[in-house]
DNA sequence: CTCTGGTATATTGTTGACAATATACTAAAG
DNA sequence: CTTTAGTATATTGTCAACAATATACCAGAG
């Protein structure tokens, strides 16, 4: 079974919660976010969600005017799109590369849980847990490869694409794609890895 | 008189500041921030202090561990900051094309008297500030092209670079590089602004 | 009817007090 | 002497009240 994190913190949950319903629509463009009102609803006081809508803000997913409150990002232009499509990949080979020789059967592991719970997700039709475990598998290695200070750059790119594709069309596609990728990795095939990335980033 | 933003909250002042502290070294490497000190230090209370401090958490100058507080980052190694070398060239140059045929006199004004600015600041031996417009050099042609998206994941790329070279070596290199960029600009001469770009960015 | 000015309301920004957690220190047991 | 348990302190996390600011509404002048 894949965990994740074990211990998430009450501020890390409000943000997962807020990201999955900006990428999937819950929250439409242009909403305007209260922080009362979501202080409410999960139950907290406006410190902790003052802080969340800070940190989505740095993450691109809302904008933020001072004074004026924040509210959802409208998803990129395709000319936008196009360019964090390019530093995506360009982060994520070089991830590989880096990482491809140092990957220890622990690590397949982790990688192949990830993506079994990315099938039962698909079963299950929870298409948002579906985008959370994409990103997961893909964090893995670029965690491992560039530590946080990669991670940091990549997530921002990464949540911005996402709001331009919210739905995923295709379970096997997906699944196929990420398997590609790692049974690249555990051949060390580093042509190989990067073909079947390229072919998934898009 | 190169001005930037004409007004700036409390808390972008505070951010500002801790930024230059941390990147001309006077805060030194995993040296930990405390709220309360700050606090002080900067005569407001701790609500804003958290703000700023998750801001540059996500800009990668600093690491925060929960429960435990913050510290600074350390310095980037050699293979991270190649790779983020790439990342901004890669950024810039698509700034650059998507840019230099709608930029206006205006532009080139504000773009020039940032350059001045420099100059003086250089002059005055305020290489914090010299450090600034720089970016703000840089910054301004990103924003044109790709507005506060772009911005969002070239800030805390650059932050990260900025990290690692402390000292401004040579004050003449630094405007007659930039000088090259802005006249191929003006020539609207999209090759030689970037390869006038390439020989800035390193 | 349109525009301006002012007032009421709603929302964000800030603050200091309190709670929960981690760190540093001390003392006792092995 | 080293290790461990417990306690005291320092620091972060959370909260609710207050201040400052922006928005929405309404009335009156032109």
């Amino acid at each position: 079974m894949y965990e994740g994190k074990v211990v998430v913190s009450v501020r890390d949950q409000i943000a997962r919660k807020l990201r999955n319903d900006i990428i999937d629509g819950t929250l439409s463009e242009s909403e305007k976010l209260k922080e009362q009102e979501l202080a409410q609803r999960f139950g907290v006081s406006r410190g902790p969600i003052r802080d969340v809508l800070l940190q989505l803000t740095k993450e691109g997913l809302l904008t933020s005017k001072p004074n004026c409150g924040v509210s959802v990002n409208t998803a990129l232009n395709p000319h936008m799109q196009t360019l964090m499509v390019e530093l995506r990949t360009e982060i994520e080979m070089h991830a590989l590369r880096s990482s491809i020789d140092t990957l220890t059967d622990k690590d397949f592991d982790e990688l192949s849980g990830c993506l079994s719970a990315l099938i039962d997700a698909f079963n299950e039709e929870n298409y948002t847990l579906v985008t959370e475990l994409d990103m997961s598998f893909h964090r893995y290695f670029v965690q491992k490869a560039g530590g946080s200070d990669l991670v940091n750059i990549w997530e921002p790119i990464v949540y911005r694409m996402r709001m331009n594709y919210r739905r995923i069309d295709n379970a096997d596609d997906c699944f196929t794609e990420h398997n590609r990728i790692l049974n690249a990795m555990m051949d060390r095939d580093i042509e190989e890895a990067i073909a079947a990335l390229q072919a998934n980033i898009r």
